[in-house]
DNA sequence: TGTGAAGGGT
């Protein structure tokens, strides 16, 4: 006989045990409580032969009034309080009525609470994120005895603030006649957490004005929210507050002081603080390295990556995080290969908090079957892991594969959010899925998800892009707020490839009126003007864009050999091969003209001949990048370039008839995707550039 | 029985 069967056999009890019966708790008579002792319990237990645990977890104190065992009719389990302990997982039980169990035998006289029980029970749902439980607690405290113990009162205004609920902590906050410095370390961290740096800030000084000595933890969150801030100044008076009162060589502290610099972008005053650090510990390491990561100082983060291993800190998921993030801004696969291996080696797990930045990894490095593979293996993907694996299919112009994802993560249960619909739009605008996109955008609701702004633009780019610019215009205007230049930007574009100048025109008078200085939509509107004969229009663009001072982004392109990146800029003089490498271009340009290249000048933005426009084409930075690779990497190997612009039309066609010519695959990434050019085509479909 | 620092997805 199983347990659970013996559940029910132990329906006869019911008259002396206190149980759960139609949704009631049925309590027995007071006199028979007496009767209830180890032995009785004993016996129940034999009869239904069912082995309760004793690994109790917890040592609260708490007093059952007499040893009891409620039995559930409902949930088929044993909940077990013959002991003066209560295990940690009964901490949080439910009883059929929807409440908890431990308040409901506290009500009903079966258990005497103490402070402590209170305390590890808000903690509970503090540590699980369980708020409705934890509101239950709370109200369950405020009318005991306990009400007035300023430890569990601190204890429920972190709750609060950690499950997000922070105008109920403010509440509780502002309600607590008396409070102590860990009250308002609590409320300053519970801002400072939830990206609320001002309120946090705002605090302090009133938290000093009631003679509030604060400790390291109040430091700690306050720099935290004086680096979020930004307000340098403001970071260094609490600097100042730290040394004064002593806490400026504690290592969270130190950490946190350190992080704050970073984030200022003081690397210099980071380090010192860090150097001064007699007590370091991984996360201290973690913070520069995260630091210059941010800053795409690969080289950097990697040489602290080794020096923190030498003075005997071991690299954490954080270490490895930040630096396959700046791997994957730097596509530099060699190296993050490498890490990748390093970390396999030191036997770190693959979580999701690694194995997300290591999809986005070879997925911006190119490397789209590595991807893949690392998400198969990872144990639980989470909504960024499944986010980054969209992106992924997305941006490799795998429209389809995107949607078949999308799809399958629903199943799974996985909960999709913002950032997910607008990987799904991404895809479906890349792949020109028009009725997708729309079906898509309407199910956001469905998700009570409200779409932002940057929904709207790839709407609108997918509604321009399938030459619907009539439409896009009229979803412009039913936005529910204001258009950013973002928006009209994206129609700007689409009048470029269906070359609808008065339409175009129109759209660059808004991108102008919201964000003059981006060199990009001047140029879209030169392009407009200029493919279609308007060299005046053309040309009042160009002094337009002198006048107010934008200019044009230089182009670079980046291509990893062996370990080491290397940089070509439009017409690169700079390069020490620059001899063989234009040499090689030239002779590549002959060899693909005779298979059907023919160069197209139309890209070039200079009002020039037709021989010295192709001159300046034969010098983009991404053909120079292509010569070099094809000179130093092995036959047949892949070539990945990154561009920091989007590849201009002649470019994307000269790279298809190379991949032809070399029979090799070409993989190139630019602002907007990757174009993967195989045997004369690429995986755009010649969509996106154009 | 209470409070803290570091990462990721368009």
């Amino acid at each position: 006989m199983n347990s659970r069967r013996a559940i029910y056999l132990a329906h006869p009890p019911v008259s002396i045990f206190p149980t759960y019966y139609m949704n009631k708790l049925i309590v027995p008579f007071s006199e028979n409580l007496t009767s209830i002792n180890g032995g009785v319990v004993s016996s129940v237990r034999s009869l239904i032969q069912n082995p309760i645990s004793l690994r109790f977890l917890s040592t609260s104190t708490a007093t059952p009034i007499a040893s009891t065992s409620v039995l559930s009719s409902s949930s088929e389990e044993v909940f077990d309080m013959t002991s003066h302990i209560i295990q940690e997982k009964d901490l949080l039980r439910k009883s059929p009525n929807g409440g908890l169990r431990v308040l409901d035998l506290i009500d009903h006289g079966f258990l005497e609470p103490d402070a402590k029980l209170y305390s590890q029970m808000l903690n509970k749902c503090t540590q699980l994120g369980k708020i409705k439980e934890g509101k239950m607690v709370h109200t369950h405290f405020m009318n005991s005895k306990f009400s007035h113990y300023l430890v569990i009162q601190n204890t429920v205004v972190n709750m609060y603030a950690k499950c997000d609920c922070l105008d109920d902590a403010r509440e509780v906050f502002d309600k607590m006649p008396v409070k102590d410095m860990v009250t308002w370390t609590a409320i300053i961290t519970g801002y400072s957490q939830n990206d609320k740096p001002e309120e946090a800030l705002l605090l302090f000084p009133q938290m000093l004005r009631l003679n509030l000595k604060p400790n390291h933890f109040t430091f700690s969150s306050l720099l935290k929210a004086a680096g979020a801030r930004g307000n340098e100044r403001e970071g260094e008076q609490i600097h100042g507050y730290c040394l004064k009162y002593g806490y400026a060589s504690n290592v969270y502290v130190g950490s946190a002081l350190v992080d704050m610099y970073c984030r200022y972008e003081r690397m210099s005053e980071a380090h010192f603080v860090f150097n001064q650090l007699e007590d370091k510990n991984e996360v201290s390491w973690n913070s520069l390295i995260a630091a210059h990561s941010r800053k795409n100082e690969g080289d950097k983060a990697l040489l602290l990556f080794q020096k923190m291993q030498m003075d005997n800190y071991n690299p954490t998921h954080f270490t490895y995080s930040s630096l396959f993030s700046v791997c994957a801004s730097t596509g530099s696969l060699e190296q993050g290969k490498w890490i990748h291996a390093h970390m396999v080696k030191s036997g770190q797990k693959l979580i999701a908090f690694i194995g997300n930045t290591l999809v986005d990894m070879y997925a911006k490095s190119g490397s789209f079957d590595d991807a893949i593979k690392v998400f198969n293996r990872l144990t639980k993907p989470d909504v960024v892991s499944w986010n980054s694996i969209l992106t992924a299919y997305a941006q490799h112009g795998l429209g389809v594969k995107t949607l078949q994802h999308f799809e399958k993560m629903i199943k799974t249960g996985i909960q999709p959010n913002s950032v997910t619909f607008l990987c799904v739009l991404t895809a479906c605008s890349h792949g020109g899925l028009l009725e997708k996109g729309e079906f898509y955008f309407k199910m956001m609701k469905e998700y009570n998800i409200e779409p932002e702004v940057s929904h709207y633009v790839t709407m609108v780019d997918l509604l321009g892009r399938a030459g619907k610019l009539d439409v896009a215009l009229s979803f412009i205007t039913k936005m529910p707020f204001e258009p950013n230049a973002a928006v009209w930007g994206a129609l700007l574009g689409a009048c470029r490839m269906h070359k609808n100048m008065e339409l175009g025109a129109y759209a660059a008078e808004r991108v102008f009126e919201l964000d003059p200085f981006d060199s990009g939509p001047h140029i879209l509107l030169y392009n407009i003007y200029a493919s279609g004969g308007k060299w005046n229009e053309a040309s009042k663009v160009r002094k337009c864009m002198k006048e107010i001072g934008v200019k044009k982004e230089p182009a670079c392109s980046w291509v990893e050999i062996e370990n080491c990146v290397h940089m070509f800029v439009a017409n690169d003089q700079t390069h020490p091969e620059k001899n063989k490498i234009y040499k090689k271009w030239e002779e590549i340009s002959e060899r693909i003209k005779e298979i059907g290249y023919v160069p197209d000048t139309s890209h070039v933005l200079l009002f020039v001949d037709e021989q010295e426009r192709e001159a300046k084409l034969q010098c983009h930075s991404e053909k120079l990048a292509l010569a070099f690779a094809i000179m130093k990497l092995p036959p047949g190997s892949t070539i990945r370039i990154k561009k920091n612009i989007r590849v201009c039309g002649d470019c994307h066609s000269a790279f298809k008839f190379v991949s032809l010519l070399v029979g090799r695959e070409i993989v190139l990434r630019d602002t907007n995707r990757f174009h993967h050019f195989n045997g004369g085509s690429c995986s755009c479909g010649d969509y996106w550039y154009c």
